[in-house]
RNA sequence: AGGACUAUAGCUCAGUUGGUUAGAGCGCUACCUUGACAUGGUAGAGGUCCCCGGUUCGAGUCCGGGUAGUCCUACCA
């Protein structure tokens, strides 16, 4: 199957392999749990099965992703559950609107047919974000994919209903609910989106009865006095005391009602008299249960006004009848005055239309109830979130909670199972056949099964352990139940979380996950949110894959209602990306989410970012590619069993990719995953690259280095590079895989894959603390060097003398060992020690430590331009040491810090002075040249 | 109104229990196509750690108070 390459190419190309390689992970079954004691499990955020990929899927799948791989290779039985959400309004208005470009209301089609072309359109577009899930390389158990909708989970719906109905925990109630007359259904009130607007607060003169005079109320609403029951005032405000308990007359009603006393009233505001409308104001819905007032409901379902009001407004819609009202009013005179008032008014999240508290007969969730061991389990540490903070969010909001609505007039959905006779007595039950038997109901009593389908929120609530097959206790349940992290927005804490906690206690005495894992939300490169009516929408795809220019400004224009918008929009994307989206493949796009996923803030998605770690993996690709070169057909010592003898380089190397294994372990075990994907890069460019591969040279290219010496840096170059490749699949599965495929046989790894392969586990013994302190020395030495080469534009073709001068014991020997190194590190013709008592020449110099190192000026450097640099050397050194010194020089700090702190920086001061004192007597040297 | 979070280089961000000269990437400047890589290499420039006060021998880090921004919850009709 891997066909052997003979040759790599110059470039990373993802193109040519990450679909390849999903295809074959999937085939062989891959993904699915591979046993091992310990079970590690992540449940999917079921995405809308109908919607598509955004940067916050690709976020979220990269996170999990990267914890499903890293524990599988820990060799923990790992399972990613899949599934799709059926999105109850989201769908249903997808369809609808379809509809109506046809000219066809659902209403028009039955809900039967209209469910069937739900399922319809389910069929053709579910498998877009499915599909985008697999670009995303994300290693998810696609034989174990389920659906909200499906029918063991609709079972399980049906179960969790009839359950906690009959334990009392859901009821049906009348009461005032956020309704949308969009829509025509109840929403909660998480749906509910109140922002800031532009009104007006009309004050109104309702005349008091049986005598001279008036009230005059304020309201944002002119329609509703239509069902006014009472006028309120504080019990305290003077200037009314004396109506409380009298009556005013309704005007446009021809009714009288009461003026009453109620704590609710604010004195400062408005006139200090409120109208109540207790059945479309929720407080006035409670200030209407303190006093009895009777609930006068003037609307339809729509929001026009219905046959409770006089004839002159029925059938208006609001706003019409708002208008109606204020002109009769001010016919009548009885308009006070009109002020511009800013008010929040409510909107439906899906609809966008200003939501009306309706009253109606819904099905509640006693969540006050189930909140209590919900609450205690985050309290007692059962559930924890990372970051922490968000457990504070959690309890002000559970502590607070509500009963939540969760019929919905909707089609589209999981139907609940209650049947009405004709009385409307209701009968909760499985089927209908079933209710029969249980109550015992003639043949000849009609039964009618609700209309109404429950919230989505509510199937997503038991996801966790629907998904595993319950009510069955099915095995896998008994495995992978509770799961061990959740990884989601903070957007649906309370939508989501807060509520798959409640019921999942509740019906499992146990928790859906023991940790939460909650990510920021991802903006654009402005800190703006992205949104389709922005026009800012980047999609993940297109990262992966690239897009043209004039493609991205149709996609992000397509569909706008105000043409203006649309040539903002264009103008903005042309800015911003003049020549498109270069494609970055998949692994580049996932490493830019790692090195952003700092816990506990926002991230605004820099295009500088992705394209920085594009040439990462061109790097990663290119540092293989020299490997391999070097590996393959050559004895690396991994198999023959014949000598090798490891240089200085190699068990430095050797050592430093366990420091990193550590980091990388500490930082995933923290959910740091910047910090990881940080260390690895450091590691792999800044240690690897630059410093492992360059040393590998001097002795790869030596003729008259030893068999044994070239075997012992082929066999570390292929085995530490093998190391990181498993250290970084994780991360950035497609490129790792690749070259794995060529490496891991070199490194003596046998199987089929990287993804299968143990996780590499710091092993503290491997680091060679003087092979890291040595290969330091050399990597000051060459720096001083290469400093003065570039500080002197020495051409850096130019072979260079050095001499090194003061040197210790250790310096001795570490020259004695590494002039190759050096040779070829640095260039250098030769470099050797100055004998001693010779007369020092004329030379630029550099400090490594008490290690002086000249490079002899011999026409190659300006003596003046020498000078000047040594000057700046001087005064930074200077700066440093004046510090030190004052710092030594405060009796305060010798006696109060820690001994070792105090040493620390005796050393430190002492080494400064030394090296004033050698760059002073250097300076001066020059100067007397 | 209550609460949370954020403020560090031109930009995007790290900075563990307080203790080297505060770091990285991108961008910028100069030089270089040397046999893995110009999606590269080498060397450099660039910071009043938002402001004020406090604790401490010592504060980017801890405490208090401000300022600015983002968000959540609730909401005065």
């Amino acid at each position: 199957m891997t066909s052997r390459r003979t040759r790599m190419d110059k470039t990373f190309q993802p193109a040519a392999i990450e679909t390849r390689w999903y295809e074959e992970w999937e085939a062989k079954g891959y993904f699915a749990p591979q046993g091992g004691e310990k079970a590690y499990s992540i449940m999917i955020p079921p995405p809308n099965v109908t919607g598509s990929l955004h940067m916050g899927h690709g976020f979220q799948e990269a996170i999990m992703d990267a914890l499903i791989r890293y524990h599988r290779m820990l060799g923990d039985n790992t399972l990613w559950q899949v599934g799709t959400d059926h999105a109850g309004i989201a769908t249903q208005m997808v369809v609808e609107r379809q509809l109506e470009a046809q000219g066809i209301s659902r209403h028009d089609l039955g809900r039967e047919k209209f469910i069937e072309k739900v399922w319809q359109w389910k069929e053709e577009s579910g498998g877009t974000i499915t599909g985008q899930l697999r670009r995303l390389g994300s290693s998810l158990d696609w034989s174990r994919e389920r659906f909200t909708m499906d029918e063991g989970l609709s079972a399980a719906v049906q179960e969790v209903f009839i359950r906690l109905y009959r334990e009392g925990l859901i009821y049906r109630g009348q009461r005032l609910v956020n309704w949308d007359p969009a829509l025509h259904t109840a929403i909660s009130d998480l749906e509910v989106i109140s922002e800031p607007e532009q009104g007006h607060l009309w004050h109104f003169n309702y005349p008091l009865a049986g005598a001279e005079g008036y009230l005059t109320v304020a309201t944002t609403r002119p329609e509703t006095m239509l069902g006014d029951s009472a006028v309120a005032v504080h019990p305290e405000d003077e200037r009314y005391a004396h109506l409380i308990g009298r009556m005013v007359r309704l005007p446009l009603c021809d009714r009288e009602i009461p003026v009453i006393a109620d704590e609710y009233v604010e004195r400062e505001f408005g006139t200090g008299c409120v109208k109540i409308t207790p059945a479309h104001d929720f407080n006035d819905y409670e200030v209407g249960r303190r006093h009895s007032l009777p609930l006068i409901n003037i609307f339809n379902d729509d929001a026009a006004i219905n046959d409770q009001a006089p004839l002159a407004y029925r059938g208006l819609d609001r706003l019409a009848a708002r208008q109606q009202v204020v002109d009769d009013m001010q016919t009548l005179g009885l308009l006070d005055k009109v002020e511009d008032h800013q008010l929040n008014v409510p909107r439906g999240d899906r609809s966008g239309v200003v939501i009306e508290p309706y009253l109606t007969d819904q099905w509640y969730v006693d969540a006050r109830k189930l909140a209590k061991p919900a609450i205690a389990a985050v309290e007692n540490g059962s559930i924890q979130f990372v970051p922490k903070q968000w457990e504070n969010t959690y309890f002000a909001w559970m502590r607070d909670i509500q009963d939540w609505c969760i019929s919905r007039q909707l089609w589209w959905g999981h139907r609940i199972p209650a049947w009405y006779d004709t009385q409307g007595t209701f009968y909760v039950g499985e089927s209908e056949a079933a209710v029969r038997l249980e109550h015992a109901l003639e043949a000849e009593v009609v039964l009618r099964q609700d209309d109404d389908v429950l919230d989505t929120w509510f199937s997503s609530a038991l996801w966790t352990f629907s998904t595993l097959g319950w009510p069955e206790e099915t095995e896998e349940l008994a495995l992978f139940h509770p799961s061990s992290v959740l990884v989601t927005g903070f957007d649906i804490i309370f939508f989501w979380v807060a509520r798959m906690i409640m019921m999942t206690l509740h019906l499992r005495q146990e928790v859906p996950f023991h940790t939460v894992y909650v990510h920021g939300l991802v903006r654009d490169g402005e800190g703006q949110k992205m949104s389709k009516s922005k026009g800012n929408v980047i999609d993940p795809i297109d990262l992966i894959d690239g897009i043209e220019l004039e493609a991205l400004v149709s996609k992000r224009t397509a569909g706008m209602m105000q043409p203006q918008l649309a040539a903002k929009i264009e103008k903005a994307t042309r800015r911003q990306f003049p020549d498109g989206i270069e494609p970055y493949g998949t692994d580049a796009l996932r490493f830019t989410y790692y090195s952003l996923a700092s816990t506990g803030r926002d991230i605004k998605f820099d295009i500088g970012r992705i394209e920085g770690y594009r040439n990462f993996c061109n790097k990663i690709w290119n540092a293989a590619r020299y490997v391999l070169m070097n590996c393959e057909n050559e004895d690396c010592g991994t198999s023959s069993g014949s000598a090798v003898e490891l240089s200085l380089a190699d068990r430095w190397i050797t050592g430093k990719v366990q420091e990193t294994a550590a980091q990388v372990e500490r930082a995933i075990g923290n959910y740091r995953f910047d910090l990881a994907s940080q260390a690895l890069y450091e590691f792999i460019w800044n240690e690897y690259c630059d410093w492992y591969l360059e040393l590998s040279k001097p002795i790869l290219w030596d003729d008259d280095a030893s068999a044994q010496a070239k075997r012992g840096t082929r066999q570390t170059l292929i085995r530490v590079l093998e190391i990181w490749l498993r250290l970084l699949h994780p991360m950035m599965p497609f490129i790792t895989e690749e070259i794995w495929q060529a490496v891991g046989p070199l490194a003596g790894k046998t199987g089929p894959t990287i993804m299968l392969q143990a996780y590499p586990q710091a092993n503290e013994g491997d680091i060679d603390a003087r092979a890291i302190a040595d290969i330091e020395w050399l990597k000051a030495v060459i720096l001083g060097i290469r400093s003065i080469r570039g500080e002197m534009n020495i051409p850096p073709g130019k072979a260079l003398t050095v001499l090194l001068r003061n040197g210790d014991q250790n310096d001795q020997l570490r020259l004695a060992e590494n002039s190759q190194y050096l040779r070829k590190l640095a260039k250098l013709a030769d470099v050797s020690w100055l004998p001693a008592g010779a007369a020092v020449p004329m030379a630029a110099t550099a400090l490594a430590g008490e290690l002086e190192i000249l490079v002899p000026m011999a026409g190659l450097i300006d003596k003046d331009a020498e000078v000047a640099r040594l000057k700046k050397e001087i005064g930074r050194v200077e700066n440093d040491l004046t510090r030190l010194q004052a710092k030594l020089g405060n009796a305060a700090f010798v006696d109060k810090a820690p001994v070792d702190v105090v040493a620390k920086e005796q050393e430190k001061m002492q080494a400064q002075q030394q090296a004033v004192a050698t760059l002073q007597e250097q300076l001066q040297r020059i100067r007397e040249m």
